[in-house]
DNA sequence: GTGGTCTAGACCACT
DNA sequence: GTGGTCTAGACCACA
């Protein structure tokens, strides 16, 4: 499904849940599909069961997915997602600070403007795949 | 010269690094110019003299200062700083990152666009002040 | 596992990532081996944990280790380190050095080599142990 | 005369003695000659005098050197220095040191020996300059 | 005065 | 349990 990366910084279940969440947005899991279950996920992660459970956790409070108890866990309709914004606002702010590390490098906004332009054409072609 | 959070999730020495560097990259700080003393700059901070230390060696490392034992740290010329490939990395990554997650929001290219070029505008402005 | 020398010039914290290193290289620690948790290697050395955790860091940045947060630190694989070739100038560099004093000293070739030749012996020896 | 280097980690009165005793051991300064005065050494380095005066201050330790107050800091003559003793274990500890770290970078020792022959050409036309 | 190291003890998030 | 960060306060050598 997908691999965690223990070295780095970034957490295991952070990445769980970021990597659960793209698929989601992305339309690889559909609407009320069923997620793997935390001992399925955890034993092809090799990863503790308890990080898995930690991850579905916060998927739920973000409402991505909702819980049936004794069933599993699924993925929730998008139109009773409404945090979109929030998300949003995370990208703007990345793009924000973007900008911002390029320019203390020296760049200017044509310099920039052409990095971003290359950029959007690669994820497009990322983004068929 | 600046402020730290005590909240929020970026750790104080972490920020102290950050801070600095930008004042260094922005010629705030100029070459050779002396940084304020480990103790001076606690003091200001309000911050353990540990701390401030810490960020210190970080930046040491990273090559945007060097210590001279006894007289205090000072700002590394910009020749002798050879990454800056690094951080522009950094930036491209940061701007990949964002038009991912605004992808996947639903936001088709020529709405990036949009918010990219305002984004562009707004922090030229914020540069010149 | 090794013993530190509280007096002498050398500070504690390089002792223990000179040591460390010494076991990973030797292969004494193996690949993705386990270390010792920080409180562990700290109360074996009777030492403060902050001491031992500066010594891990350092040994990360080199990347002779990794870390998991909340499980431990490991020995990273000798494919994931590329600065052998810094240990050799390293290594290098004390050779050179150490010829110079001798021959400050205005010992001869011939003389220098044969203290050499019994060096070379001498480790050899002590590296079967 | 000299450099002196104030990055590194090296002390600055460390590199003063360091390199004033080479000057007396290879005989550029010569027995009985007189050394540059504590005020002109520290302005030609650019240095702190009291920095000067304790490297002066260790050499006449070491009985590198002698003082005649009022007139100024002499070369020892060589016959009155017993310590080269000291300084020939220092060489031989320094050689230790090299093989030792170039056996961890898996050399074996006819690879060592060739680095070791190299070292010793390369330093001997260094030392007729 | 400067930076560098160390101890003692605390709190946090993650596994 | 693990590592990561922080505070408080101490001592050292160097300039």
């Amino acid at each position: 499904m997908f691999q965690v990366d223990l070295k780095g910084r970034k957490s295991i279940y952070e990445q769980v849940v970021d990597n659960l969440r793209d698929l989601i947005l992305s339309g690889a899991l559909r609407e009320d599909e069923k997620l793997p279950s935390v001992r399925e996920l955890s034993k092809s992660l090799t990863v503790n069961p308890n990080t898995v459970q930690k991850a579905y956790r916060e998927l739920e409070r973000q409402q991505y997915v909702y819980t049936v108890a004794g069933l599993g866990t699924f993925v929730e309709k998008a139109a009773d997602r409404p945090q979109d914004a929030e998300l949003r606002r995370a990208g703007v702010e990345l793009l924000r600070r973007g900008v911002r590390e390029l320019r203390l490098c020296g760049m200017e906004n044509t310099e920039i403007r052409g990095v971003f332009r290359a950029l959007l054409l690669e994820n497009a072609s990322k983004g068929k795949s």
